[in-house]
Parts: C-alpha cells; sequence; structure tokens
RNA sequence: GUGCCUAUAGCUUAAUGGUAAAGCGCUGCUUUGUGGAGGCAGUAAUGAGGGUUCAAUUCCCUCUAGGCACCCCA
C-alpha cells in the first residue's frame, strides 16, 4: 500500500478518475442552475491577506481562531489559505467597483477551501464548496433566490428528502437586546448547563442555542426565542422570507435555535440538511449540505459603501456522499466504439495519424499503441465491446488498405484506406 | 485541540508467537497477424520506527494514514 514514503497530507485527499465523475456531476448541476438565475463564476484566488478572514470571517469564530492556514511569505506579508468564499467576493466586489454594474451582483463561485480541523465524516481539510452571493440587495425575495436555487441544484441531482432551516438573528439593532434577554434569562441557570455552555456564554451567548447536550436543551425550553424580538425591519423581512418559501412550496421549517457561526451574519440565516439525518439523529450525524445567510454589514466593514449581501456555499464533497448514499449514479462514461489495432513500427505511425484523423471526424477509437502483438489488442477492444476493430499490420500500410473486422459476427473485411472514415461513419449509423 | 477504533498484494478478504493463503485485477502462455470460455504460469503484501521474545505480521510503545465521536462547520 504504502512503498513511497510520500503521502498525502492528513484531511486532503486524491479526486480519482471515479470520484472525478461525481465532482463534474455536482458542478455541472450548480451552474447550470445559478447561471440560470444570472450567478455568474467568478474565481477567486487561494490565498488572500490573513487580515482579510480576520475581519471578515470574524475573530470570535473557530474558523479563524484555531482553522486558518496562515503563512509568511519571505518578505513579511501574512497569508492565509482561504477558509471560506464571502470575504474572497466581497473584496472582488469593492475592488473591482461592482457596485457600478446593475445591482445586485450576482457571483458564484467553486473550488477548494482550507480549514484545519480534525477529519471526520464529511469534514476535511481540504474541501470543496460552491458559493453564490447576491451582493447589492436588501428585499428578501434574493434570500429565497438563494436558498431556492440550492433546493433546486439537489433536487436536481437527485438528493430530494431535504429541509430547509430557517431562521433570523437580526441586526445590530435588535440583536443586542435579545443578547441581553438571554443573558438575564441563563443567569441563575448555569449549573443546569453543561461545561462547554459555561464557558460559551461568556464568549457568545448564542451558541447556548446551538447545544445538543440534554440538560441544555431542557433549559433551552423555556429560553426567549429571537423572532419574537426582532425589531420591525428585521421582522418583515423574516416574514417576506417565510411567505415566498410558502408560495414556492420549498419544504422548510423555522429553527429559532439555528446559530450560525460566522460573525458577519444578520437577519436571514439558513442550512439544508437531509431529511433522514435529521430522523435517525443518534445514529447518524446530522450534516448540512448547504449554510448560509445574510450579510449586509461585510461590504462597509470592509470600506466599501453600505450595501446588503446575501448568499450561501454547499459542501460539494457533503453533497457526493450524500448521493452516494441514495445509490445515485453518474452518467454512463462515453465508450469508444471502434478500436485501432496495429502491428509493427510503421503501422503504429500511420495508426496515430489515423486516430487524429478520426478524432477531427468526431469518431472516438479506443487504442493501445504501447502494444505490439496482436492479442492483447483484441482483447482489450473486446473489453471496451466495441463494435469494430481496425486493423492496420505490415500488409496493410503497405497496400493503403485496412481491415474493418465486426467485432459481434467476426467477419472482415479489407478497404483502402481512404475510405475508412466515410464507411466507419457510416456503419456507426445504424 | 480531546477521546475511541482500524492498518495484510492494486482491490476484497484469510491465517499464525516460528517470515503468510485465496478470489478479483494485471502480465504472459495455451497457433506463426485476430477477442469473448476454459486451462496454465507469473506479478505483488503484513504502513513506518522502536521494544518484549530464542522467534512477531501477531504482544507493547511512538509516528503516519484512515474511520468515528466531541468541538465546530460545508
Amino acid at each position: 500500500m504504502a512503498k513511497s514514503k510520500f503521502q498525502n497530507v492528513t484531511g486532503m485527499q486524491d479526486v480519482l478518475p471515479k470520484d472525478r465523475k461525481f465532482f463534474d456531476m455536482v458542478e455541472r448541476a450548480a451552474f447550470k442552475i445559478a447561471s440560470y438565475y444570472g450567478y455568474e463564476r467568478t474565481d477567486t484566488p487561494v490565498l488572500e491577506y490573513s487580515e482579510l478572514f480576520e475581519k471578515g470571517t470574524g475573530q470570535s469564530t473557530d474558523i479563524v481562531q484555531k482553522q486558518m492556514y496562515n503563512l509568511t511569505t519571505e518578505g513579511g506579508d501574512k497569508l492565509t489559505l482561504r477558509p471560506e468564499f464571502t470575504p474572497s467576493l466581497v473584496r472582488s466586489y469593492i475592488q473591482h467597483g461592482m457596485v457600478s454594474w446593475s445591482q445586485p451582483a450576482k457571483l458564484s463561485a467553486i473550488g477548494p477551501l482550507f480549514r484545519h480541523e480534525r477529519p471526520q465524516s464529511g469534514r476535511f481539510r481540504e474541501f470543496n464548496q460552491f458559493e453564490i452571493d447576491a451582493i447589492g440587495d436588501k428585499e428578501p425575495i434574493l434570500d429565497v433566490q438563494v436558498i431556492f436555487i440550492f433546493v433546486k441544484i439537489l433536487e436536481s441531482l437527485g438528493i430530494k428528502d431535504i429541509n430547509v432551516h430557517v431562521n433570523s438573528i437580526g441586526c445590530p439593532k435588535c440583536k443586542p437586546n435579545y443578547r441581553k434577554l438571554l443573558r438575564d434569562y441563563y443567569r441563575g441557570r448555569e449549573k443546569s448547563l453543561c461545561k462547554d455552555c459555561r464557558k460559551r456564554k461568556k464568549l457568545n451567548i448564542l451558541r447556548l442555542l446551538d447545544c445538543k447536550d440534554e440538560k441544555c436543551e431542557r433549559v433551552k425550553v423555556g429560553a426567549p426565542e429571537i423572532v419574537d424580538h426582532l425589531c420591525m425591519e428585521c421582522h418583515n423581512h423574516l416574514k417576506g422570507v417565510l411567505e415566498a418559501l410558502d408560495y414556492l412550496e420549498v419544504p422548510y421549517m423555522l429553527s429559532p435555535h439555528l446559530v450560525r457561526g460566522l460573525d458577519y451574519y444578520t437577519k436571514t440565516v439558513f442550512e439544508i440538511i437531509p431529511i433522514e439525518a435529521e430522523e435517525k439523529e443518534g445514529e447518524e450525524k446530522v450534516v448540512s449540505l448547504v449554510g448560509g445567510g445574510r450579510f449586509d454589514g461585510l461590504v462597509k466593514l470592509f470600506g466599501g459603501e453600505d450595501t446588503p449581501a446575501v448568499g450561501a456555499s454547499m459542501g460539494i464533497e457533503r453533497v457526493i456522499a450524500r448521493m452516494r448514499k441514495t445509490g445515485i449514479k453518474t452518467p454512463a462514461v462515453k465508450l469508444p466504439r471502434i478500436f485501432l489495432v496495429q502491428l509493427g513500427d510503421r503501422a503504429k505511425l500511420r495508426g496515430m495519424k489515423l486516430m487524429e484523423e478520426f478524432r477531427s471526424a468526431g469518431i472516438f477509437s479506443g487504442e493501445a499503441l504501447g502494444r505490439s502483438s496482436i492479442k492483447p489488442q483484441m482483447v482489450l477492444a473486446d473489453k471496451m465491446e466495441v463494435d469494430y476493430a481496425l486493423i492496420l499490420g505490415h500488409q496493410e500500410v503497405a497496400e493503403d488498405t485496412i481491415i474493418i473486422r465486426d467485432m459481434k459476427s467476426g467477419s472482415q473485411e479489407v478497404i483502402p484506406m481512404n475510405k475508412v472514415i466515410k464507411v466507419i461513419k457510416k456503419r456507426l449509423k445504424k
């Protein structure tokens, strides 16, 4: 197994051809649907200045505190392998003056992200996400469009048993009030909480709502819910989101305890979760396939105009794991229908040229130019289940002819080389 | 970062305190320029490094990788 002294880095994996087919399938579905709704692909560098994430993703988040791959260049620049897309895309929005585009600017992105966490199922140190962001519009319908697009992407990949969890975490106006209410509620109840939550209470009290510990769950039941304490603007925004989801018949539920871990979220937050995983909670881990929300303050935080925005991203590896689990197959690979068999050096050369002629004519041919004897080539042709083998030996090269062998019947005939493309084309049509 | 489990040929598995077996795959042979079945042969492994022992792949430790849970998240 491990003969080489080199191995892959923990949590980072090789994508072999059979895996790649799944990636391609997901990417194709994602771009097809997102681009229909106007989201255009944007690529940003894998490396960014560390400060972008420290400021954007947020100092208080686990991502920034302990999961970033940081490096310092010889010149002293502090760089980070991107742990998420949103800050990069917002940076790009400001830097390239997308403010002057028709708003909102609709961007999509795909590629690897890096977080130094302990790998486990559905979690890697290098992983791929597909993200879409609509920057420059505050209407709730944009939130819903983002959710809707991901639901449609998942559906088109055959993942239909999903549920969208939605919540609002308010804005800088109403969030502080709610925080205070929560603090008041939990004051005196510390003893009923798990160890972690006692710590969390000081760092970010909203996180208490996320805990799955039984004891905490019990305390949580009586806790004030943020949806009851939103300011008018946030309340109406949430109402607009839910109404649109209803209208579009998106399967969702309001999850008052959904809190997301990134600092920049405002108002709407959501996750898309497979239903089966929810039902089997305890046996199977609940992993969200998509997560996102509104980040109305981020553009301004980076020095741009005060610009509302909303976006989300999908974990490609997680979606693929889901597809595999539910038995979804990738489309069959296109196999060649003819196979070139060659004997002798001159035939190899002539064969190489012939294949190019076939390629220009749009005909896909198999080959084994590395082989010199005829048998293994025939075996391969058989395995590939081609319709015809084209045999090119010394004699054929000399006479400028080629043998066409019908693999099913075993009959074969010699035809002039200059007619072979025409003949094969005709036969393959049948 | 914490805890638990795992590690035998390319793949799937077997076995043992005395240097490892099989199936699949791959390569070749079974007519000298012709495939599909069957037969024959070949190929290749105890993740790495220590320790205990007369002897370890088997027991112990460390490392590495993989899996899982916590944390957190896509």
